[in-house]
RNA sequence: CGGGCUGUAGCGCAGGGGUAGCGCGCUUGGUUCGGGAUCAAGAAGUCGGUGGUUCAAAUCCACUCAGCCCGACCA
């Protein structure tokens, strides 16, 4: 490519709004442009590496049996309503009519699409285990797209979805993806981590997530130095400790002006963990006809520790959760500031440290009033589970090491669905006994603009971008500084006609112009074409990674270049 | 959806009742030609939109749209 016709252009300046240096010089570099909040363009550059970033996943989940298909952007709604995801996803989820006012969605995943398609594909046992992938937009209306392609509203997933007549094929599958999306990233050249995780709106059972450890990250990442578990924030264990002694009379007294945990523990000169906190939340369940309706939950929890709300939400059954306002909580008969499980006529969730305690200090559910020595099974009951938020310098339920907390950003996740999709949708097959059994899927996803902006996240300096060769829009800049372009012509069209990609900048810019562009593009091997190596029939080859530039005769620069790459190649895949 | 900020030339910004400016970029010509050259001459903006106040609005007021940031939210 001559970038004397290249469509885009660098700029100089960071447009506005570019906070994170990866977003920026994507911006800068004329990668993609932005046209609405959460909707991008990508230009010819960006969307060179974003083909190069989908061919090593197609081959990668070839290679694990998977073959491509394409499924449709645009549902009936049918199948989301049959799956119940058409009630229980809020506005995320796009709806609109037809002509014909039917009601139709803008597909945000394509569990429903996929399952529609297997039950019609998929009648045996012996058509099984299978595996389709695509590669397909997506759009997701979410509330606050941003930080540049990091958290999109449209983007492009490449998910796969796999079939079997039980869970142990599933179990194989799943692990095929495990280590196919190591191999992806790897191949791409991002850093990730494999972290257990919440499986969200998807359902299901087992699921994982695809970490790219950054500052910018906006998930969580519970980390153990020790025994190296990786676990999402929203779902991460961790030890509690316990105190167990006598079970006391409980009793009220007067505690004005503590409606917080802090202010009651100092009044009363007691340790949080003698506390009980009651956390108030309004729950969005479904209820059998499909409506949804909204239900005060009351979550108890030891005042050392905080409500982890994904857990909470899993605990309940909730589609979604929200704080609930104080005129809510009144109108159940409790008392924010002084709420209290005790006469709770509201689903009750009890984390196990507030359960396992004895004679905790609770609310009154009266301003100004608590009660001594409450005890779970005594004076209050509910729903006992883990719903406590783990942070920083937690106990490893594993090896009792201290836990560590990093920030990451999610390219990729695995969910073992089980039978979620399959018998919802009636997707069932004759199994060898000559039963009719819903067939076992699992979910993966990867997004592929994310993808991308991790690596330009990971791979820059101060002076631009510097991707790796296998996801390079290009993998040779050959910069020409002669004012007769006949030889850069020359080398262009040789490099070219070997298969090479080559950006050539034939434009009639100065030096500095071209050498700047260069390096914010940050094509992996530069091959500057000037006066000074010209009279000695040679060029200036040199990389963008570092090091020092190697003059080259021209007769050998074909060789050259080509040991290069395939050095490159050989170390990348190290 | 709450809180904050910003919309003026392709990009970055200034101006703040009297009819629009700077830097970069762009066009043409000259001189340059190895790290964002230089001189000269140009082109380019319904000042996000609508309504109002005023003799007069980019500027003041109201509404609205869009984008960004924080939070809520979120495979």
């Amino acid at each position: 490519m001559r970038m004397s016709k290249l469509f885009s252009r660098t700029l100089r300046e960071a447009p506005s709004g570019a906070e994170s240096r990866g977003y920026e010089l994507l911006l800068r570099a004329g990668f993609i442009n932005q046209l609405g909040a959460g909707i991008f363009s990508q230009l010819p550059l960006g969307y060179r590496s974003i083909k190069k970033i989908e061919e090593i996943i197609r081959q990668e989940m070839d290679r694990i049996g998977g073959q491509e298909i394409l499924m449709p952007v645009v549902n009936p709604a049918e199948i989301w309503k049959e799956t119940g995801r058409y009630y229980s996803i809020d506005k995320e989820l796009s709806r609109f009519k037809d002509r014909v006012g039917r009601d139709m969605v803008l597909a945000m995943t394509h569990e429903e699409a996929v399952t529609d398609l297997a039950r019609q594909q998929i009648d045996s046992y012996k058509r099984l285990p299978n595996m389709v992938y695509h590669l397909q937009t997506k759009w997701r209306d979410d509330p606050r797209p941003r930080a540049g392609l990091i958290r999109v509203r449209e983007f492009t997933m490449k998910d796969s979805y796999t079939f079997d007549k039980d869970w142990d094929g599933l179990e194989k599958q799943y692990a095929a993806h495990y280590d196919a999306y190591f191999r992806i990233f790897k191949r791409c050249g991002l850093p990730v981590i494999a972290v257990g995780s919440d499986t969200g709106m998807m359902g299901g059972k087992i699921a994982h997530e695809y970490m790219y450890l950054s500052p910018i990250g906006e998930d969580s990442i519970i980390i153990c130095p020790d025994c190296g578990i990786t676990t999402n924030k929203q779902v991460a264990e961790f030890k509690k400790d316990y105190y167990p002694e006598e079970i006391l009379e409980s009793e009220i007294v007067e505690t004005p002006g503590t409606a917080t945990i802090a202010e009651l523990a100092a009044f009363l000169s007691i340790p949080t963990r003698k506390t009980a906190k009651a956390v108030f939340m309004m729950g969005t369940f479904t209820d059998e006809n499909g409506e949804e309706e909204e239900r005060l939950i009351t979550a108890v929890i030891r005042g050392d520790l905080d409500v982890e709300e994904a857990k909470l939400q899993n605990a309940a059954g909730a589609n979604r959760l929200r704080p609930a306002q104080d005129e809510e909580i009144r109108k159940t008969g409790m008392e924010p500031g002084y709420g209290s499980p005790i006469g709770s006529n509201c689903m009750v969730i009890v984390d196990d440290s507030a359960a396992k305690s004895n004679n905790l200090v609770a609310g009154a559910n009266k301003a100004g009033l608590h009660t001594l020595h409450t005890n779970f099974g005594r004076d209050y009951t509910g729903k006992t589970a883990d719903i406590a938020s783990a942070s920083e310098g937690d106990t490893c339920p594993n090896c009792d090491a201290s836990l560590t907390i990093s920030k990451g950003i999610e390219v990729g996740n695995i969910f073992q669905l089980g039978t979620k999709y399959s018998e919802s949708l009636n997707c069932t097959f004759q199994d060898e006994d000559g039963t009719r059994k819903p067939v076992v899927m699992g979910s993966y996803g990867i997004g592929i603009g994310r993808l991308l902006a991790c690596l330009a996240e990971e791979y820059c300096d101060d002076s631009g971008l510097k991707l790796p060769l296998a996801v390079a829009p290009y993998q040779v800049h050959i910069v020409s500084l002669v004012k007769n372009n006949e030889i850069p012509e020359k080398i262009y069209n040789e490099l070219s006609d070997t298969g090479i990609d080559v950006l050539f900048d034939d434009r009639k810019d100065s030096a500095g112009v071209k050498f700047n562009d260069a390096d914010l593009i940050g094509i992996p091997v530069r091959i500057v074409i000037g006066n000074r190596t010209l009279k000695q029939d040679a060029v200036e080859v040199k990389l963008r990674s570092g090091g020092e530039a190697e003059q080259v005769p021209i007769s050998d620069l074909g060789q050259k270049i080509s040991d290069i790459l395939s050095e490159m190649r050989k170390l990348e895949s190290l």
